[in-house]
DNA sequence: ATTTACTCTATCGGAAAGATAGAGTATATA
DNA sequence: TATATACTCTATCTTTCCGATAGAGTAAAT
C-alpha cells in the first residue's frame, strides 16, 4: 500500500510541475488545490525540502518550488522517501537489501524470487517514471482548456 | 510490504506442493520445517482452508494437503488473501476497486495512472505465477540431491 | 474412551500511519 | 527596525494493523 504522504507528495509535486517554474507555492494554497491537510502537507513537503528535491524560501512572497527539472525527479525517489524499498521483502530489494534470518539459501527461496520479479517490475514502472513523463500522460487525456 | 503472514502462507503451501500429495502434514511438522511459529501458521493455514486452498483431516493421521493442484494455485490468490488487493491504491485496484474520495476525476490523476501501472505489473507477475511454476523454478536451481 | 489434531475466538504488546499543535526562525517590505 | 509572512522543527495523540500467543472446543481414528 502507498501511504498517504507518498500519494500526497506525488500530488503536491505534480501540481508543483505544473505550476510556473520559479514562482513559489504557499503550503496553504497547495493544500487547499490538492485537498490535503494543511499541517500533514507541511510535514511532507519539509521531507521532500531535505532530501533535495524541493527549493523554499521563506517570508513573504516564499513557498515551495521544485530543485530540479521535472523530467529529473523520479517517482521512485519519493516513494522510497516515504515509504521506504519498492520490494515487497528486504531480501528483495536492490536499495535497501536485508538478508532474512531464517533463509539458510535465497537461490532456493520461493518467496525471494518471486519477490523479486515484483520489485524489478514496480522499479521498472516508478524509475522509469519522472514527473514530467506523469505530467504528459495527464495531459494527454485532458488537453488544457482554451 | 507483503506481511509475515502471506509469506509463510507461500512457503508452506510450496512445502506442501513439493510434499506427497495425498498425504496430510500435520500444523507442528510444517512449522519446524519452515521455521514458522506454529500457532501463527495454525491460523494462516485456517485461512487458506476457509478460502478452499487447502484440505484438513482431523485426528491421527490427520493434518493439511492442497485441495487442488499446485498449477492452479495463484500467488496472486494467496497475497490478497492475506493482504489484501495488489494495488497501491484503492483507486487501481481490479479486484477490490474503490473510488477516492477527494478524486473528482480518476482519468486526470497523475497518482491514479502511475499506479495503475504498477498494479497491471504486479498482477502480471503474481497472478502469471502458479505454485507449480514457482517450485519448477526452485528446482531449476536447486536439483534434487540423489 | 482416549488420544490426536484441527477449529475458532479472544486478546495483547508494539509499531506505524495519519494527523494536529505550537513554539521557533528567517525573510521581505513598509 | 518593526511587523507580518511563511517556512522549520519537535512533540504528541489517536487509531489501526501486525505479529504472536492462549485456551477452550470439536471431529476423527483406534
Amino acid at each position: 500500500m502507498l501511504t498517504k504522504k507518498a500519494k500526497y507528495a506525488i500530488k503536491a509535486l505534480l501540481a508543483l510541475a505544473n505550476a510556473e517554474p520559479e514562482e513559489p507555492m504557499r503550503i496553504a494554497d497547495l493544500a487547499r488545490a490538492e485537498q490535503i491537510p494543511p499541517k500533514f502537507l507541511e510535514l511532507i513537503l519539509l521531507g521532500l525540502r531535505n532530501q533535495g528535491i524541493l527549493q523554499s524560501r521563506k517570508g513573504k512572497g516564499g513557498g515551495y518550488l521544485l530543485a530540479r527539472d521535472p523530467a529529473d525527479i523520479y517517482l521512485g525517489q519519493i516513494v522510497r522517501i516515504f515509504d521506504g524499498p519498492l520490494a515487497p521483502v528486504p531480501c528483495a530489494s536492490q536499495t535497501a537489501y536485508v538478508q532474512c534470518a531464517d533463509c539458510p539459501d535465497e537461490a532456493v527461496c520461493g518467496v525471494h524470487l518471486a519477490m523479486k520479479e515484483v520489485r524489478d517490475a514496480t522499479a521498472k514502472v516508478l524509475d522509469g517514471t519522472s514527473l514530467a513523463a506523469l505530467r504528459r500522460k495527464v495531459q494527454r487525456v485532458k488537453p488544457l482548456p482554451r
